[in-house]
RNA sequence: GGCCCCUUCGUCUAGCGGUUAGGACGCGGCCCUUUCACGGCUGAAACACGGGUUCGAUUCCCGUAGGGGUCACCA
């Protein structure tokens, strides 16, 4: 079994083409099978560099790889010019002379006469005359004018359409090149492809396709066309839309690649109740009989909440690496590390990592925010100074003694924890908001603690 | 406009003739609690509509409506 994922390199990795190379490579794994990448880039003028290196990037950080070198279309015009030739020389396709103007005046009229818009077969059966000498022309493929054809698709089911709707239509351009829907066939032949997931955007392509494996005599592929990705509007997911590429939900959601990864899989695809699944998992279960027929819509705040359970069940050291990058003033490796624990249990991405890490290294006197302001009345202060007496004392500087020293202080001063535990969190860390404030406590460890605290007490 | 596809809570989905229509995100409430989270419990929330088939339709068939895709010498 053999897949592959072509897209073309005109812009980022975005979020349905990730989803398309997910889906191919998790069949292809699923099987033991292969998944190739094949560039698409014959389109000079839109295919860049900078966007190959995007794709190849993007799908490399979602742990995708894929077998044998990529393929690059361009470099195949060859083949494909010879297959176009092969194809009319054995009568399957013939020269077309008409010019872009005159095809353009054919359409105008049926657009005007409400006809459907395709090729209307004038030079199928012409043979060029005198007139014709030395004229550019271009290559179309004669394709079956009766019956139907019809697709067993893995994914929408049985599709059938007249043969009657497919036009001739172009494979050999007047210079020479070919166009995307014979590359496409001679190359997923050429590669041996035995399954196309693709986009159901392709859905009407198959049936311009399949004559070309008929007219060479080549085994046909089996299809599964996936459903697109909606934007929140409902339509086809564009660049209007804010439309991301993978990359921009790492670098600008701070999003860890196995949460997207599971994100992208569950969006069409379902295993019963489960929501989260690791890599492992999912090659074992996934499947094309799974996939739903329906469009979905990308939803950032289900996302952000699978990114929540995956930071969770990451690594400390990786995520600690991974915020450091992200702050200003990032604390020590070791430091992040330990804290880590307590911090990811109250973050969704590695933004709100960074801003729960950052009262590690905000220096003193620290920069009280209005909430904890308020906390630091004179009655806040007066206590302060209270805890600071007991915890300097403090021998014992664990989270365990902290714990209960404080404890102590608040039942003989008969008020709630809290009304220690809030000044104490104003005055540590500036803010109304952290870890549990032993958890603070050692982190900041015995002497910052301390010289923060007398900060603020009065 | 022609052709093709789709239709279960707002969103992602489970369901594959008989279920109190389940889960997740989001939203409301409660609990836990030193804050925020996490976690737990709980509430509101869906089978687009109309015909069939059937003892029985969310499920099968046909229409209607709505949505989407596609109709280049782009890919």
């Amino acid at each position: 079994m053999v897949t592959r994922f072509a897209p073309s390199p005109t812009g980022f990795l975005h979020i349905g083409g990730a989803r398309t190379a997910l889906f191919n490579w998790l069949f292809a794994r699923h099987h033991g099978g292969k998944v190739l990448l094949r560039i698409e880039d014959t389109d000079k003028k839109r295919s860049t560099q900078e966007a190959i290196d995007a794709i190849l990037d993007g799908l490399d950080w979602l742990g995708l790889d894929f077998d044998d070198e990529p393929v690059f279309q361009s470099q195949r015009a060859e083949r494909h010019a010879e297959v176009a030739h092969q194809l009319l020389e054995s009568g399957h396709a013939y020269k077309c002379f008409a010019t872009s103007e005159e095809l353009e005046a054919m359409r105008a009229e049926q657009r005007a006469n409400k006809q459907p818009m395709r090729y209307d077969g004038r030079w199928r059966d012409r043979e060029p005359g005198p007139e014709q000498e030395g004229q550019p022309y271009t290559i179309r493929l004669k394709t079956p004018t009766e019956g139907e054809t019809v697709i067993e698709d893995e994914v929408q089911g049985t599709v059938k359409v007249r043969n009657a709707e497919i036009d001739d239509y172009i494979i050999l351009r007047a210079d020479g090149t070919p166009t995307y829907m014979l590359a496409v066939v001679v190359d997923d032949h050429d590669m041996g492809v035995t399954h196309v997931i693709r986009g159901d955007d392709h859905l009407n392509n198959a049936f311009r396709q399949l004559p070309i494996y008929d007219a060479m005599g080549w085994p046909k592929p089996t299809y599964a066309h996936v459903p697109l990705i909606h934007g929140s509007d409902g339509a086809k997911l564009s660049k209007r839309h804010g439309a991301l590429g993978a990359e921009a939900y790492r670098d600008e959601h701070g999003i860890l690649p196995e949460a997207l990864f599971n994100y992208l899989l569950r969006l069409g695809w379902g295993h019963g109740d489960q929501e989260e699944f690791t890599k492992q998992e999912a090659i074992e279960l996934f499947d094309l009989d799974h996939v739903g027929k329906s469009p979905s819509r990308f939803d950032l705040k289900k996302l952000l909440n699978l990114n929540g359970h995956h930071i969770r069940e990451a690594d400390d050291a990786r995520l600690a690496k991974l915020v450091a990058a992200r702050m200003e003033q990032p604390p020590a490796h070791e430091l992040l590390e330990l804290a880590m624990p307590v911090l990811k249990l109250r973050a969704r991405n590695l933004d709100e990592l960074a801003t729960g890490a950052a009262f590690l290294t905000r220096k003193r006197p620290l920069d009280v925010d209005e909430k904890a302001a308020i906390l630091l009345d004179e009655e806040g202060r007066q206590r302060l100074a209270l805890v600071h007496e007991r915890l300097s004392s403090e021998k014992d500087w664990t989270l365990e003694a902290l714990e209960a020293s404080t404890k102590a202080l608040a039942e003989e001063l008969e008020v709630g924890l809290g009304k220690l535990a809030q000044p104490l969190r104003a005055a540590l860390t500036g803010t109304t908001q952290s870890p549990g404030i032993f958890d603070v406590l050692v982190l900041l460890g015995r002497e910052e603690s301390l010289a923060r605290i007398a900060d603020q007490a009065v």
